[in-house]
DNA sequence: CATCTCTAGATTGTCGACAATTTGTATGAT
DNA sequence: ATCATACAAATTGTCGACAATCTAGAGATG
């Protein structure tokens, strides 16, 4: 019944996911997840009415989650319209999140570095031991979150609010690239990082751990290596999904 | 009735802005506005059924509003207990949000080069000319107006929805930075920047423009420089309105 | 046969009422 | 007097129903 080629949204919601929450947070979570892990691919549409009839909750909720991945640029919602999942470019992803992502890591650590307690490194020490196990089964599920919960933990030791604020808006879509581009060779290069890292912050020494983070969070050059010759690249990814579906005429 | 010194949120609210919204977006405009401008200071809380009482409208739409300005770092809600006005440290500006700026900027520029028509030309050069007669009669609030909205129609026609979403989210708060911080003896030189930026987008010449942004968004250099030696700063301004409020002994 | 209009369906936007949770306070026991 | 407990107030969280709006398609009309 659709028209040419336009995704249909899977049905498939896992409600194991997000079952601890003190609110429809999880519906957040819960479909966070989903798209993250590729169960709505771009493109497919997110209807309220039944969203809402699928997680067994009412529309509020929902309503609320949708806004939510909007503001972590994992959906766009036309008003009247509906909501549909968005992709983002390799390019943006390497010329835009990465280079904010080591903003705020910067940022984090100097902060963190003298927060963080022996509780914290053991925290730390714990991630990095899971990240080595998932890379061992080459699980990159695991691998990432591992990776992200590990700076997640440091960001928010560094108790900066709006740091912490920006980093939730982030990584959604930072994961969601590591789930569509992370290789299985690289895995055991970023335990060893993880490591060498979390040695690093624990001498509390702030050279030796920014010269880390550089070399961990691969930053590239400046936007001019990428962007300017595949600029029709992202027109087209644009025009798909983003503003006029399918302008008449 | 509350407590020591805690701020009374003042019910002034501007009914004038926001008027044309096809939904209660209007409300995120009036309380963003209200919150920028300073009419909300920092630690005055925000409770959803007096706004909705205020604003002549339902809870429905307030709290979704709040929900935005949550994402707009501007505020920060705890679960039943309510949301409070958040501040931002001078130095979080300047190492975070600045630098990230830059990042966004940096790309935004880039892919609008290609982009930008003779009207975005003509209407660039109004900014230009609305921000040189905000600095003549030394208005800062047009004067920034002018500023950001310059520097949002150059991102918005880059046609980037991550970029743009990002945006979105920070420059709320770089606009209140503004307000509290603007010096009046800057006007001209900001003004007089934007008219040489301008006029490199226009050569549509890659490398000036980029040598143009980085002298205009002044960007500090590593955080090391500020950040490690007032911490305590920053530890004092998160417990006031951060997490606890006041955590019982 | 092309084009315009109007109606019907689908979907989001809004509202008021009720439930769940937290916090502070009064009350009573030790 | 101090501490624990139970209750009451305040606030957010959730729900179902209704209103506003957009899209698509049927039908009339030239």
């Amino acid at each position: 019944m659709t028209a040419s080629g336009v995704k249909t949204p899977r049905i498939v919601v896992d409600p194991d996911v997000g079952k601890g929450g003190p609110r429809g947070q999880q519906v957040v979570e819960t479909l966070r997840n989903a798209i993250i892990t590729g169960a709505y691919e771009p493109g497919a549409r997110l209807v309220e009415s039944t969203l809402a009839a699928e997680l067994g909750t009412s529309r509020g909720p929902v309503r609320e989650a949708l806004r939510q991945l909007e503001n972590e640029g994992l959906i766009a919602s036309i008003p009247y319209r509906g909501a549909i999942v968005l992709g983002i470019s390799e390019e943006e992803v390497q010329d835009v999140l990465i280079p904010i992502r080591l903003t705020l890591e910067r940022y984090s650590f100097t902060h963190a570095l003298e927060r963080l307690t022996e509780a914290d490194f053991a925290e730390l020490g714990k991630q990095v031991w899971l990240m080595e196990q998932a890379a061992k089964t080459e699980d990159l599920a695991r691998l990432v979150e591992a990776d992200l919960r590990f700076h997640e933990i440091v960001i928010t030791s560094s108790g900066l609010p709006h740091t912490m604020q920006i980093w939730r808006t982030i990584w959604p879509r930072i994961r969601t690239y590591f789930y569509s581009y992370g290789r299985s060779r690289d895995f055991m290069i970023m335990v060893e990082e993880h490591r060498e890292l979390l040695a690093a912050v624990q001498t509390r020494n702030y050279d030796l751990v920014m010269s880390q983070l550089e070399v961990h969070i691969a930053v590239p050059s400046l936007p001019s290596a990428a962007s300017r010759p595949r600029t029709r690249l992202v027109d087209a990814e644009l025009e798909m999904h983003g503003t006029t579906v399918k302008a008449g005429s």
